[in-house]
DNA sequence: TCGACTTTCTCCACTGAGAGGACAAAGGGG
DNA sequence: CCCCTTTGTCCTCTCAGTGGAGAAAGTCGA
């Protein structure tokens, strides 16, 4: 079937869309209050709008002691696909022009395999979710991937984790096969949009989202706008030195903060201590599955084992240094931690904070919540609704 | 006199000020050429600027083949002061409304004498420059203060090394003695602006602007504008840790970069090689002048001291580590090195390049050059000049 | 020296965005 | 049942902005 062919005109009517995208539905006269406009114009811009299908007007909405109103809202079968894919799993997901999450997949993925592989997995499970209703199509896909990307273009570039994918047409090669428009980014800036819009980060124009999984990365903010940098490769934090002479890191530096912290060597971390017999209750866990993870270490420091809380306390401290820096510089109003080891919760919370407080400039970290992510897994897909939304949502 | 009092009335007109600022004077033609308008009401704008006095018409063009074109420029007499304040001398400045330096003056001066001090003496470098016949009066002012400052209102916060400064409303009372508007920002973030506008930074979108003087800040510029922070202290640098258990620092801890290199540290560290017998050469200049400071170490290496060029080499590692991780982090297009170290000129620069080249990622350190900045002790008050003509060449 | 051509600038009529007021529609409350 | 409030519609007026015609002022070649 076809899809949402038409964009906003002129920058009002982008400007209703994306009232009616973050505020949900409202009548005229609610929106008049928040536009700028006047009756005339308001109601001639969301007449066009009408026309084009966009928005549907439905019902009249409660009276306030005068003539009842009419409802407008989004078109309510408009439907966005977000897509976040990890280096060890792939989230997808449908929302609806209000970007609420209607449906949500997760499975297990290895991004090593390649753009094809990993795409025909990702059409799949749009397919699933189309199949069981939730959508007859997609007027849009954001997608996220774990490296640096070329934004304009939504293409990757020089990705570590991921080779294979560098220069790959994502963008072009999907808005093919799904039939819609696509936009790519960075999984770790579509997390920071991801808790701008519904989470933590509502209403706040500055901000970090450090987000910590098999790597770790950081979502910058600025002025309520993404920070991409010129390569596209801002926020990669995970190559800052954060131990001099430190442990060898796969960029073939030493001390590099995601060699010292990070899902993947949290697990060597706990390998070596279970190995070593340092840790009885990680050694019991190495034998149940044959291999340990962030998770077991998360459980095992949830269960009190001292050896795994320590493990935590340590990559905490060392994230909170490297953050404490990023602080001083960047100033933010908030920082956000997110990702797969949020798992370890408050551990991690108070050793990152800890760090923090203790060597950022006083002016800096005055007012500063340093917070978990809202959204966990959902921040991510959420975020890649809302980028392209933001796309489509604006004048063509 | 009266000077200046009209503003630009719209978002045209702004434009049309700007391009004549940056652009230096122009035919209507050829503005027309730049701002994509219709001749008419090209012709609408400028004539309604001419109204107000702000641009002036002067003589014909030389032909290039037909009708001969009326030149236009803005108006000759406008007259704004550029005023940058550093921790142990002050820069005053006067420029055309092209922000051409028509005169400039740097006067010693201790900023912990407090606001009333120095700004006494502020006026009193303005009242010289104005009697040398430079300026009538002046219509705007920039004023750039070594510390933080709340920007909008123009106060200074918390500033570390400038105690009595806190909270003292710099803008109102300038403004106030000065009888015209003026702007306050911090000196960085000014250098950063006069490099963006006349120096090596024309043109860059994203870049950063390392000021090493008796202190160490950075200035953010995302695309094209000027990243200030939620509490305007982003840019803090000086106090990250650049050496773990390092030097003890003013701030109370250990390692902060400015207590292993700054013009203060740097004086520190030679006064110490010097009485230690470590080098001949700064030992000669202490017994000559009674004191060293960053000028003596700069020499003592173009002399050829070992234990300088030492100096210069260890202090640029560190800051050059430093700089790495903020080149992770923020993917800029271009680093400036500037502030009044720059004396120490190539040694300094390969420092910073080796450590920066070595420990960033390749995708953001491929096209990257790391450079001095162009413009020296005029480009925090070109800087100045800038931010308030932004100002004044904006809708009121 | 005289057209032919180019460039720059001005004038004028036309379009469309947007404001603001009058008014109609639809409710609540005394 | 009348008066007031709220919401939505309609109509007119203003002004920003476009585009074309043409005037003004030059260069260049014959």
């Amino acid at each position: 079937m076809r899809r949402m062919t038409a964009r906003p005109a002129n920058a009002h009517q982008a400007r209703l869309l994306k009232l009616l995208r973050d505020g949900g539905p409202n009548s005229r006269a609610q929106l008049g209050d928040q536009v700028d406009l006047s009756r005339s114009k308001l109601a001639v811009e969301v007449d066009r709008l009408l026309e084009t299908g966009l928005i549907v007007a439905d019902g009249l909405a409660a009276s306030r002691g005068g003539r009842r109103s009419h409802n407008i809202r989004l078109a309510p079968n408009l439907r966005f696909l977000g897509v976040d894919i990890g280096a060890t799993s792939v989230d997808v997901a449908v929302t609806n022009a209000e970007l609420e999450v209607l449906g949500h997949l997760n499975q297990p993925m290895d991004v090593r395999e390649g753009p094809v592989a990993v795409f025909e997995q990702v059409l799949s499970m749009a397919a699933k979710l189309r199949a069981s209703g939730l959508a007859e199509g997609f007027d849009g896909a954001g997608i996220g991937v774990p490296g640096p990307v070329r934004f304009p273009e939504g293409v990757p570039v020089a990705p570590p984790i991921m080779p294979g994918w560098d220069g790959f047409p994502v963008r072009e090669a999907l808005s093919q096969e799904l039939g819609c428009p696509v936009m790519v980014d960075n999984d770790v800036n579509l997390m920071a949009m991801g808790e701008q819009h519904a989470g933590v980060a509502r209403s706040v124009g500055d901000f970090l989202c450090v987000k910590i999984g098999t790597g770790i990365g950081c979502g910058i903010v600025a002025g309520g706008e993404v920070h991409r940098g010129v390569t596209g490769s801002a926020g990669d934090i995970g190559h800052i030195q954060a131990v001099p002479d430190g442990r060898p890191c796969a960029c073939g530096n030493r001390g590099c903060l995601e060699a010292h912290f990070s899902g993947a060597a949290l697990a060597r971390d706990a390998l070596e201590a279970a190995q070593q017999g340092r840790s009885v209750e990680l050694a019991t866990r190495l034998e149940a599955t044959g291999t340990l993870t962030a998770v077991d270490v998360a459980a095992a420091a949830a269960a009190g084992d001292a050896t795994s809380l320590d493990l935590i306390r340590e990559g905490g401290n060392r994230t909170g240094e490297v953050i404490a820096s990023l602080v001083s510089f960047f100033n933010p109003g908030l920082v956000v931690i997110g990702g797969g080891v949020t798992g370890l919760g408050h551990t991690l919370l108070a050793a990152i904070r800890t760090q923090v407080y203790r060597q950022s400039l006083p002016l800096a970290t005055g007012n500063l919540p340093i917070v978990l992510g809202e959204l966990g897994p959902t921040a991510g897909v959420i975020g890649a609704a809302r980028l392209i939304s933001d796309h489509l949502f604006s004048p063509a």
